[in-house]
DNA sequence: GGCTAACCGGGGCGCACGTTCCGTATAGTA
DNA sequence: TACTATACGGAACGTGCGCCCCGGTTAGCC
């Protein structure tokens, strides 16, 4: 299907372009996605020019650290589902994706911007997350410990909101707001 | 206090503003924030010198339009605080701030996005905001229709990321999306 | 109707950023 | 060591947008 063979990297090659995506992964973490492909380049110590040859696109840069993130957190949710009780994995899993919220400026502004379609842009990735994500949620609603009317895109939703208002959250207290949702999503009294 | 008289405008001048004013909340709903100036003073049919004139910023603009939203908002939660029983006033006010992310983008661009200060800029509308929440909030508590530990900076959080939810909310059902939050305020069982 | 201050339009400036180009340097190989 | 495909850096280009400026127009007043 891909006809194409990939002609291995050179050495300097392949040190750059891991750099490049490090760097980036670090910066669009802690400000977001508008820090500038130059400012990139600049704190990987390459040039910009080193940046394009890699990734085409500054769409393209940020859609390979999150195939990769995405792919982690696929893992992730798994190894819950094989390990632990059901609702307790389905809740650590959400807790997970939540705090990312916090930590990760990029996450949230790709949640937001128009800019970059990352569902669109990696179909088998979203799908494979939403199936692990199937798994926790049908686990843990069997078991009684979800309300069983709500959805997979139901729940992706509410973890988008809560990483949303991890980050702008202003004076709330992040873990009582967290605890709201959590406590919605129990079957109704 | 404030040194300077202001001197009435001229009745065109009156217009413009009007018009710009209007022409700027339509478009900044409807597309965000993202839409530049010289697009808002075409489709108001006035040049972009007129624009600057009477807002002297684009930030200028759209808090004029804020403040003008928050008042209104403001003067609905007493209605409904001096009305309705004080379980479904708080709840009613909730589904009314929580509706507005599917209706005005340019809201959600606003808390999401690093531009603009809203809350730092507004201080006064946004105590009277805060206040109005608050008299809701308590006297909802104190029916018991509020779970008693939540504050009036972890409700607006929790709106925040209702109103996200509202606008990238992608296959999940708007309406049990928000039960479930509704759901979570409620006192424990 | 005439006068003037207030107002209008839209072209233009400056800047930031994504992307490209090309002369130079270097890894890999014989 | 010499040779070449590959990769590098960063200057340069194009675009988009916030904001300013100024020659022309008009509302308000006598």
């Amino acid at each position: 299907m891909t006809g194409e063979t990939v002609r291995p990297l050179r050495a300097d090659a392949r040190r750059n372009r891991a750099k490049v995506l490090q760097t980036a992964y670090e910066v669009f973490a802690a400000e977001g996605l508008g820090v500038p492909i130059d400012e990139i380049a600049r704190r990987a110590g390459v040039g910009a020019g080193t940046v394009y040859r890699h990734f085409p696109t500054k769409e393209a840069l940020y859609l390979a650290i999150v195939v990769d993130r995405v792919d982690h957190l696929v893992n992730t949710a798994r190894e819950l589902a094989a390990a632990a009780d059901p609702g307790e994995a389905f809740f650590s899993f959400f807790d997970l994706m939540t705090t990312a919220g916090a930590t990760d400026k990029g996450l949230v502004d790709a949640l937001a911007g128009e800019g970059f379609d990352i569902e669109a842009a990696m179909p088998e990735h979203e799908q494979a997350f939403k199936d692990a994500m199937r798994d926790l949620l049908v686990r843990a609603q069997a078991a009684g410990a979800v309300r069983a009317d709500v959805t997979v895109a139901d729940v992706k939703t509410l973890m988008v909101g809560c990483q949303a208002m991890q980050r702008y959250g202003g004076d709330a207290a992040p873990a009582r707001v967290l605890e709201v949702v959590r406590e919605g999503l129990r079957p109704a009294r």
